[in-house]
RNA sequence: GGAGGAGUAGCGAAGUUGGCCAAACGCGGCGGACUGUAAAUCCGCUCUCUCUGAGUUCGGCGGUUCGAAUCCGUCCUCCUCCA
């Protein structure tokens, strides 16, 4: 940022527009100035900036919440900007300090190389993955020596280090922190010099990280990366923040229908967050939603659907969500039967007790859960719901059993 | 190295003067009703089973006792503080 760049009236232009599209929905660039510096600079040169996204090496679960950063990634590449894509396969080895800290398993190489093909294929569904370039931070961090460590660690103080919110938590808290868990900043902002970063993107929790890349860089005599923060996205439960672990999640992997149901399992409250940071749905088409909710001319429900309709169109394509929309409208609204039910050969005795077919179909786990789905009057033979616990019942080809709302079987007999 | 604290069902958390404990309560999960949806709200279930009874639980093992999650011994694990 030494030299002064010049633009013309019409690369001001561009940078206008590139600046204010990026700053959309993020919650924080650090700093602003150099942000726009540095889209100036590539508008400029015509050299794309690079755009760094870490990620664990462990098995991906991609879900909606990271989708937040990745369509922020895919308005990187729209703009020609280049993402780096971050396979964190040395860190992995160490452990998240995030995390409640449990010792992580080593991965070998194959699997490694597997999980980053699983990125690619998942993010893929977001981000035009043959734009991206894959680094592996093994690649330089196993080569480092302990003396090139400490210079490293000699950056940083104790006491800034504590800053960290989850550090300061523990900290106070009296909770362990163990000294490793230190380097897992110093290894991520060793990574943006490495790759020479020039803005990091990243949910709110990675401030810090970011933040680290800066200062390192800085100390290696790099150009600063600018650090620009997302925020991180409410589960389906619309407490906690969405993670596979906390099973409030919507999978890009899931089947069709589990996607479109749990978009539909969202709190109302939280629908329009999903649009924004979800969604590739233009922000003024999400303003005019907002306002046809809040005074009633469009239905909550209409508005999820066609979320959930959204969701499924990106990660599966359009007929597979209008497919999805169709049967929940059928199963849920209607609470008719699906039109396709999973087909299952009877080979049992012609005549059973309930509670055995419910076992013997694999639709319950027990006969004590099968016992307690029917108490509960979950459980209906051709749409008839089954009252008594002992009911024996004569097995006929093109049977329907249904548990609880979503589970279907159709039995079929051969002679 | 020393001192102290804790380990209860998927999670959190009661219960520790021994019986009324299969174990409160909250969350989560699963059903049902209702509806605007797998929203919200309300109701029921939630250790296992050959289920109106039986079996196995409260970190592990062993003991005291007619009887222990609750008492004793020992081991394991985790945490904190001092050095």
């Amino acid at each position: 940022m030494s030299e002064e760049i010049t633009a013309t009236p019409e690369q001001e232009k561009e940078i206008d527009r590139q600046v204010q599209a990026l700053q959309r929905g993020v919650v924080e660039i650090v700093p602003e100035d150099a942000f726009r510096e540095k889209i100036k600079k590539a508008v400029v040169t015509g050299q794309p900036l690079k755009i760094k996204l870490g990620m664990d090496p462990s098995a991906p679960d991609v879900h909606v919440g990271h989708t937040v950063v990745l369509h922020k990634l895919r308005q990187f590449q729209e703009f020609g900007h280049e993402i780096q894509m971050l396979i964190g396969d040395f860190t992995g080895k160490i452990g998240d300090p995030s995390g409640r800290s449990e010792t992580r398993k080593v991965l070998t190489s194959e699997q490694v190389a597997e999980n980053a093909q699983t990125y690619v294929e998942q993010y893929g569904k977001v981000l035009d993955m043959d734009k991206a370039t894959l680094y592996y931070n093994s690649e330089w961090l196993s080569q480092l020596m302990f003396e090139d460590v400490l210079k490293l660690a000699g950056n940083l103080t104790v006491a800034r280090m504590l800053e960290r919110e989850d550090f300061h938590n523990r900290y106070t808290s009296n909770q362990p922190i163990s000294v490793h868990e230190f380097f897992y900043p110093l290894m991520q902002g060793y990574d943006s010099i490495a790759m020479d970063t020039d803005i990091e993107v990243g949910g709110t929790d990675q401030t810090f990280n970011l933040l680290m890349g800066r200062q390192l860089q800085e100390a290696y005599g790099h150009e600063k990366q600018v650090a620009l923060t997302l925020p991180l996205i409410e589960g389906l439960d619309g407490e906690r923040k969405m993670s596979k672990s906390l099973d409030n999640y919507i999978g890009v992997d899931e089947e069709p229908n589990e996607i479109f149901g749990k978009a539909m399992s969202i709190p109302d409250d939280l629908m329009i967050k999903y649009y924004k940071l979800a969604t590739d749905v233009p922000l003024a088409d999400i303003d005019q939603l907002e306002k046809d909710l809040a005074d009633g001319t469009v239905h909550p429900r209409n508005t999820k659907q066609r979320l959930a309709h959204k969701f499924v169109a990106m990660y599966h394509g359009e007929k597979e969500a209008d497919d999805a929309q169709r049967y929940f409208q059928t199963v849920f609204r209607e609470r008719a039967l699906p039109k396709d039910i999973p087909e299952v050969e009877w080979k049992g005795q012609a005549t059973v007790p309930v509670i055995n077919l419910l076992v013997e179909l694999d639709m319950q786990p027990s006969k004590g859960e099968a016992r307690k789905m029917i108490q509960n009057g979950g459980v209906k033979i051709n749409e008839e719901k089954v009252n008594d616990i002992k009911t024996e019942v004569d097995v006929e080809d093109g049977m329907i059993v249904q548990v609880g709302k979503r589970k279907f079987t159709k039995l079929t007999v051969s002679e």
